[in-house]
DNA sequence: TATTGTTATACTCTATAACTATA
DNA sequence: TATAGTTATAGAGTATAACAATA
């Protein structure tokens, strides 16, 4: 063999790693009685304003039934409003409300702090080094920021597939 | 404000990818019939012959039923033995079988095609640049690779404060 | 009485299937 | 009949509480 004795544990890390940053943020964002799937839905509907849940659930690469379970979180908190689309009175238009984009801010805030206490340990170019790659990864493997069912690929169908 | 418009997003993107890796991770070792939360509690007996539950619990942030359920699987699959501690019968010693420690080679090899896969995307120097700082990332906040419970840390006692 | 492990139970998250209303 | 959304139900996963065996 022509490596030395160091065991492949970068994998192992970057999960461990990976849940500890998922936990920092849902601590952050729990006073605003929000978790990390609900942030990333609110997010969504704020970015495309009048979005189906139908379309929601492509999007989430879930299924219509949970998307009805994360709606009614927003819209029971006053985030996030439904509306009958005159045009075809089987769908609902989502869109963020004033309170849900004032919200918003807060994720902002929260991301930052997730952020700064994740990257703390590192000097500054290590920082920098590191949040480039991490970028260059989660692009190169399809990774979304605001999808946070199963692994939160864009193209959620092919999950089972390698 | 003294930096740029770039959004805080390395925090999302470490989650996202954490939740990638774990999934493939998940994925490979599923026809061994194990799960990450099993694959890990064979590592921790395999490095410590002769645990007690409770103190496999103490080890993983868990409750003792909890470990029930994760032995039982284990055992089940014949990759554990319980045995009754002679020197005090309330206790159970934990050791892997012969055929746990021949699966512990499989989840190697799981771990390095994991590993591999993730990092793929990567230049070689900038995949040792990336191995490097998340050790030492893992190392600064305290994480465990073999704990796939909340989010892995040693001191799991600490979870909910910041 | 205290400790180890187990069982019973419940709660959360998420999916499938059946159903309602619209078209 | 086909589609959007909802409700009913079920299955993981993980926790708390009650319990049995042992000390």
């Amino acid at each position: 063999m022509t490596t030395p004795r160091r065991p492949p544990r970068t994998g192992f890390l970057v999960s461990q790693l990976g849940a500890f940053a998922a936990a920092r943020f849902a601590e952050l964002i729990k006073p605003a009685g929000l978790t990390p799937a609900t942030a990333g839905v609110l997010r969504i509907i704020a970015m495309e304003p009048g979005l189906s849940q139908r379309e929601l659930a492509t999007r989430l690469g879930s299924v219509p039934s949970r998307v009805v379970v994360l709606v009614d979180s927003l819209e029971g908190a006053g985030l996030v409003s439904r509306t009958r689309d005159p045009a075809d009175r089987r769908h609902h238009r989502l869109d963020a409300t004033d309170a849900g984009r004032r919200v918003l801010g807060t994720l902002r805030t929260a991301a930052e702090t997730q952020s700064r206490d994740i990257l703390e340990p590192l000097e500054p170019e290590e920082r920098e080094a590191f949040s480039a790659i991490v970028a260059k990864l989660a692009a190169a493997h399809g990774l979304d920021p605001d999808v946070h069912t199963g692994y939160g690929r864009k193209d959620a169908g092919d999950a089972a597939r390698g």
